[in-house]
DNA sequence: TTAAACTTTCAGTAAATATTGAAAGTTTAA
DNA sequence: TTAAACTTTCAATATTTACTGAAAGTTTAA
């Protein structure tokens, strides 16, 4: 197998993984296409490359623009605007991270936390029970949260491992 | 607002997150009904609580039980099969995350691995860039998972997260 | 200015995904 | 056994989501 054919699997491989995951197949691989490719590519490249059309590869990068996980660069002399992906894959998983968390989580957070001073002060059984198990998701949440923060922040990931191992 | 409008708030919001994230919505709204339900429920509550037909409630219960965050209940007496959650959050989340793991997660992680072997002896210049990449998401992934297993399978994570404001 | 080069938008269409409900299948009690 | 009570399946349909491509919009160089 070439590198060519290489490059497509992962291609590939990403937009299936993307869409299991609530990301735009497009997208992913748009993103994909970027992470493996040498030179920056123009929306033309990109549309080649992955046979799509214009108005999705715009949207595509757009949306990876919006992300903060790839960059416009310019080429002296040509009027096209190209396209590099971010490299470092801690930055860019954080930027992915912290999108959906304030987009899709905190949200989310929220309603959970309505509910809570809704029933806090309710005296039935049900109500109490009802109480208790938004509590527990949010608690879980928040935690959750907090570790892939911190986690994600430090850049250290591979020492954060080698403590987790210590300590557990 | 009354107790049954704040569950119904709850079952909404925990069905779009669903969605969100790649997991059907009527099998997210049935696991937050049974979270909030205080009785045992069988297929035909289910039905006229959600407003959805019977064969999405089967197919819905049975995805659930395939992912063993809910449970068959027996009521004595009864010939009909009812239903219950699993209520420790840290006990579904983890098999949630384990079940990701392993269907979508594991896959790409193969995909990477002989992503790699196919490139491994590459001398080109494109094709080191190109292994390195490969490598960079892989070993982040690989840490992820081990550290998303660690924290749910401790069932410490309040330990934890204590732990990682210590170290950092 | 203007017109060529390029980017963005969006209404229409295609594709993917979820849902229905009736029919087939299964279990149970008499 | 059998028939009522219940569960499962799946082809048809509805809904949601993604994609296209031509037209409108913008920028740039002369």
């Amino acid at each position: 197998m070439d590198l060519d054919a290489s490059k497509h699997k992962f291609i590939e491989t990403w937009g299936l993984l993307g869409s299991e995951w609530g990301i735009n197949r497009s997208v992913a691989q748009v993103q994909a296409l970027l992470l493996v490719s040498v030179e920056p590519l123009s929306t033309d490249a990109i549309m080649e490359a992955l046979t799509i059309s214009r108005g999705n590869a715009n949207m595509s990068l757009r949306q990876l623009l919006d992300y903060g996980i790839i960059y416009k660069k310019v080429i002296p002399g040509d009027r096209k605007e190209y396209f590099i992906a971010e490299k470092d894959v801690w930055k860019w998983a954080f930027k992915v991270a912290q999108m959906r968390k304030e987009k899709e989580i905190d949200p989310v957070m929220k309603v959970l936390g309505e509910l809570k001073s809704e029933t806090k002060k309710s005296s039935s059984a049900e109500g109490r029970e009802f109480y208790k198990t938004i509590s527990d998701i949010e608690d879980f949440t928040g935690q959750l949260c907090a570790i892939s923060d911190k986690v994600l922040n430090s850049k250290r990931g591979e020492l954060l491992v080698q403590i987790l191992k210590m300590v557990m």
